[in-house]
DNA sequence: CAAATGTGGTTCGTAATAAGAACTATAACT
DNA sequence: AGTTATAGTTCTTATTACGAACCACATTTG
């Protein structure tokens, strides 16, 4: 009944309420685990990436001198390291520590219990095949917005 | 090659990263028209609706107070208005002005363009296709995240 | 090699957003 | 009529992010 009138409307118009939904679940267990969002995404990232402080102000999209205050708010909790680089020296590297690993898995945990009233609401093959189309919707993207031209 | 490992990963390994996309990009929106992400959303939640200070709230999960400054804030600009409620003297209902409305109509096509070269990855019927499952996913939603033993 | 310019990061001060506490006014209950 | 609950606001405060200015090292140029 009440989906009827969105047959009318676009992806667009489903993507943006699911992000909405996605965040505010995200931002709870944030909350919950005393992490800003940008900190959740933050440990996200470094679970499989070793960045620098300006790659991953890139990736995030904020300022480097904003990177510098997230990075040591959370180092000083033991959940990162900053170790010079080999290559250069003034750069540094940042990576989880043991602990910021641990930390993420658990909080991995809790995103998948509770997404799982809306992903359960899909069959296995229906959650697969979501899964697919989203990560073809998001080729181009690549942790940065793609060049408004393409 | 580089999706390939993705096999392994759940729908929540999707959704999170298509929710920071999608709010990159609405927030680069909002930035553009010198609108927080909160209030570009409030203004698409008043296109059809209609609701008082705490259910707006509500629905952001934000508290009161906050609603009152940032309703303030859009009312001093013109996009919105409060008016008094019928059947209770102590509410205020939140609506649209037509500027708020010729605005969010504008915004709405800048999300379509901004978000033309993640949907163009997908045929018209997978897009199609995304959005029902999407929809499907929210239906527990509603705007409220829902009770966690459901 | 020395000087100039560029790049990686940090610090400091400031603006915006959201929450907590305290308050006013109206409504609802007993 | 008196108590308690609800709707909304104001004021203060914490957090987060940015702009400007800065230092240290790297790279380019003469």
């Amino acid at each position: 009944m009440k989906q009827d009138h969105r047959t009318s409307e676009s992806l667009v118009d489903a993507l943006v309420p699911t992000a909405f939904a996605t965040m505010a679940v995200l931002n709870k267990i944030g909350a919950e685990n005393d992490l800003s969002l940008t900190l959740l995404r933050v440990l996200g990232i470094l679970r499989d990436r070793r960045p620098r402080m300006a790659e991953l102000a890139d990736h995030l999209g904020l300022e480097k001198q904003t990177m510098s205050g997230l990075i040591a708010r959370a180092e000083k909790r033991g959940l990162v390291m900053r170790v010079p680089s080999n290559d250069d020296r003034r750069a540094v590297d940042v990576l989880l520590t043991n602990e910021g690993n641990d930390l993420f898995d658990r909080l991995h945990d809790q995103m998948q219990d509770a997404l799982a009233p809306l992903t359960r609401q899909l069959t296995i093959s229906d959650q697969r095949l979501l899964k697919d189309l989203l990560w073809r919707l998001l080729e181009p993207w690549e942790g940065h917005p793609p060049a408004n031209g393409g």
